[in-house]
DNA sequence: CGAAATTAATCAAACGTTTGCGTAGTTTTT
DNA sequence: AAAAACTACGCAAACGTTTGATTAATTTCG
C-alpha cells in the first residue's frame, strides 16, 4: 500500500553507478559526463524521484525555513503580512513556520525556544505588547540565527527592523486635520507602555510645534484600546474646556467605538476622526474616519521577508551593518466622505 | 562566534558511555540505571542540549509537521481558522506550515506537490475555487499522508472533511426571515461552479417548500460576487415582478456591496438582508444584515486538526472510516437592529 | 551451586544525501 | 614518448539520532 519514495540509492543501483554520481548528476555537477546526466535525470523523471527533503535539511545543517512569530494571526494587519511573507518565501524556496504569541512575554520565550530548536534559518518576528526585554532574541546571536523585526519593533536601533514610521504618520494625520482649519485636535493614544504610543505622541507634538500652535497636554489622553476606555476618553473630550474639533485615534477599532459612542451622544457631527490601520471595512461605514494612516502590511511583510533572506544567505552575517527600515506610511483620505 | 549546538555524541563522550545510552537516557529508557540516568540529564542541561530535529525527523522518517493549503491568508475566516489550527498544533508539538493557492487550481497541484517532498505528516486543505479535479490529492494515498478537508470541501465523501452545513444555515436563515413575516425572499447566491452555491440553494428550496410556498427560481440570482455583480443582482430584485422584501446574500461581502448601493439607489428600508461570514466589522455598520449565519472559523479549524492528528497517529489509516464532520452554524442577529 | 532471568550497558547499522579526495583512463602538451 | 592535464566516475566519511541485537555483569531461584 503505502509507496516508498524513490531514493537516489535505488537509482544508482539501476544505473550500475554510484549515489555520488547520482547526486552530481542531479545537480549538474561538471565532472559527470553529459551521457549519464541525461540517463540518470530520465530515470529519476520516470521514477518520479523526489529528494527527501529532511535527509537534505539534516545533511546541510541547513533547514530553508524560517521563523515567524507575532502577536496574533488573525488580526488583519498580521495576517496580511503573513500572506507576503509567505509568498516571498516561497519563491526562494524557503518555508515559513507560523506561531503566534497570544501578546504573551512567556509564550513568545517559549516559541523563540521552540524555533531555535527548529533550527530555523532565521527568525521574522514582531513582538507581543507586553516584552520589554529581549535576551531571549539575543541568545540567538550565538547560534548565528539572525532576527528581523516588524511593525512592532524593540526601541532600539542595534537589531534588524522594518516598521511604519508611526511618528511621521502622526505628523501627517495632525498637518491634514490643522490644514482642514482644525485649532484643537485631540489624541487617543494607547497605554504608556507601549513604543507606538510614544511614537504617536513625538508626531503629534511635532506637528503641533512646527505650525507654531501650543501643545496642550491634556488634549492627549490614553486609553487601553478596550471600548470602556475608549469611552471614558471620549468623555473626556466633550467635557473638555477647550473641546477639540477633531479627533486623532490610536487605531480604527478604537475610532469605531469612538464614533460609535459619539453617535449615541449625538455628537458625532462636532468631530472629525483620523485613524490608524485603514482596514478594509472602514470603507463600508457610514459614519467613518475621514481618514485613517495605511501601513502597508504587505509592503512590510515583504520587506522584512526579503531582508531576513538576504541575512540568512550572506556570507558573513556578523559584519553586516543593522537594516534599519522604515517603511512610509500614507494618509488615505475616504473618498466617500469628499 | 557561531556556537555549535551540543550533541549527544559529546555528551557521551565527556561521560565516557555511548551515544546510545545517552539517548536512552535521555528517553528513560527502562535500559539505562537511574544514576546514570540523572547523570546524562543533568550534563544535558547544563550544555543545553537540545535535540537537533533535523537529525530526528530524517532518522524516524516523520515531520512532526502538518501543511496546510488554503486560498488566501488574509481572509479573516482562513486566518482565524489557522490561527486555532497552530494552537492545536502546537499542544501535541506538531508544526504547521502554511501554503496558500490564491484561489489558482494549478498553484495548488504544485503546493500539494511540495508538500509532499517536504513530507508533511498529514494536510489540511481548504480548496480554491477552480478546483474541479482531485487527483493531485489522491496521489498522496499511496504515500500514507492523510488529507483532511475542511470548509471548502470537495463534493463527494470518501474524504475526511469539517464543514459547515451550508444548507442547514441557510434553511436557518430562510426560516428567519419567514418568520419575520417576509414571503417574498430573493437570494444572491455564488457562482454555480461553486459547491457552496449548491448548497445554498438547496438550503432556500428546503426552507420554502418546507413552508408550503411556492419556489420561484427567479428569485436566486447567480452572481461572480463582485461588486458590479452584486449590483446587477440588485437591480433585477429592484425591478422584480414580484418585488422581493428580504434578500439573502452569500456572504458579508455581497451583503456590503447590496446594501450600499441599496442606499444609493434610495430603497435600502425595503429590504431585509441577512448574510453569510459574521464578519466582526458586520456590527459596526449603520445600515447592518439583520443577521449573520456565523461558521465558527476557529471551531472548524480546531476540529480539522485533530482529526488529521488522530488519522496520523492512528496505527492503520487504511482501515479508518471517513470522518464527515459538520459543524453547526448559528444565525446570529444584529441585536443593534432589534 | 549452577541455570535462568534480570539489569545495564555497548555495538553497529540505518535513515538519504552531499562532498572532499582518490583514481583509472584518455587526451593534450612539450 | 614521457609528463601533464583533463574527464568521468567511485569511495567513504559525515551529518545526529534511534534502535535491534548483543554482551557482560549481577541477581534470583529451584
Amino acid at each position: 500500500m503505502s509507496a516508498k519514495p524513490t531514493t537516489i540509492k535505488e537509482i544508482a543501483k539501476i544505473l550500475n553507478i554510484s549515489p555520488s554520481s547520482v547526486s552530481r548528476g542531479l545537480h549538474d555537477h561538471p565532472s559527470i559526463g553529459a551521457v549519464t546526466r541525461e540517463k540518470i535525470k530520465q530515470l529519476a523523471q520516470s521514477l518520479n524521484y523526489q529528494p527527501n527533503n529532511a535527509a537534505i535539511l539534516f545533511q546541510k545543517g541547513k533547514t530553508y525555513t524560517i521563523g515567524v512569530i507575532l502577536p496574533e494571526l488573525s488580526e488583519h494587519f498580521f495576517s496580511t503580512a503573513i500572506s507576503a511573507i509567505e509568498d516571498e518565501a516561497l519563491k526562494k524556496n524557503y518555508t515559513v513556520i507560523f506561531a503566534q504569541s497570544h501578546d504573551d512575554y512567556e509564550q513568545e520565550v517559549k516559541l523563540v525556544e521552540k524555533m531555535k530548536n527548529q533550527r530555523v534559518d532565521g527568525l521574522l518576528v514582531s513582538i507581543s505588547k507586553d516584552t520589554s526585554k529581549f535576551d531571549h532574541f539575543e541568545r540567538l546571536n550565538s547560534f548565528n540565527i539572525p532576527v528581523v523585526f516588524f511593525d512592532r519593533i524593540p526601541p532600539f536601533k542595534n537589531v534588524h527592523y522594518v516598521a511604519c514610521s508611526i511618528e511621521n504618520a502622526t505628523v501627517k494625520a495632525v498637518n491634514y486635520l490643522l490644514k482642514k482649519g482644525h485649532r484643537t485636535i485631540g489624541m487617543i493614544n494607547g497605554p504608556t507602555t507601549l513604543f507606538a504610543s510614544e511614537e504617536r505622541k513625538e508626531g503629534y507634538m511635532q506637528a503641533i510645534t512646527f505650525n507654531r500652535l501650543k501643545f496642550d497636554p491634556s488634549l492627549i489622553v490614553n486609553c487601553d484600546l478596550t471600548e470602556k476606555g475608549t469611552i471614558e476618553a471620549a468623555n473626556q473630550f466633550i467635557n473638555h474646556k477647550r473641546k477639540p474639533t477633531a479627533i486623532v485615534t490610536f487605531n480604527d477599532y478604537v475610532a469605531l467605538f469612538l464614533i460609535k459612542y459619539l453617535k449615541k451622544a449625538n455628537v458625532v457631527n462636532e468631530f472629525d476622526v483620523v485613524s490608524f490601520a485603514n482596514l478594509p471595512f472602514i470603507s463600508y461605514l457610514d459614519h467613518t474616519p475621514i481618514a485613517s494612516i495605511e501601513q502597508y502590511p504587505y509592503l512590510q511583510g515583504q520587506k522584512a521577508a526579503n531582508i531576513l533572506l538576504d541575512l540568512i544567505n550572506s556570507p558573513n552575517p556578523e559584519s553586516q551593518a543593522y537594516y534599519n527600515t522604515l517603511v512610509e506610511s500614507d494618509l488615505v483620505i475616504n473618498s466617500e466622505k469628499l
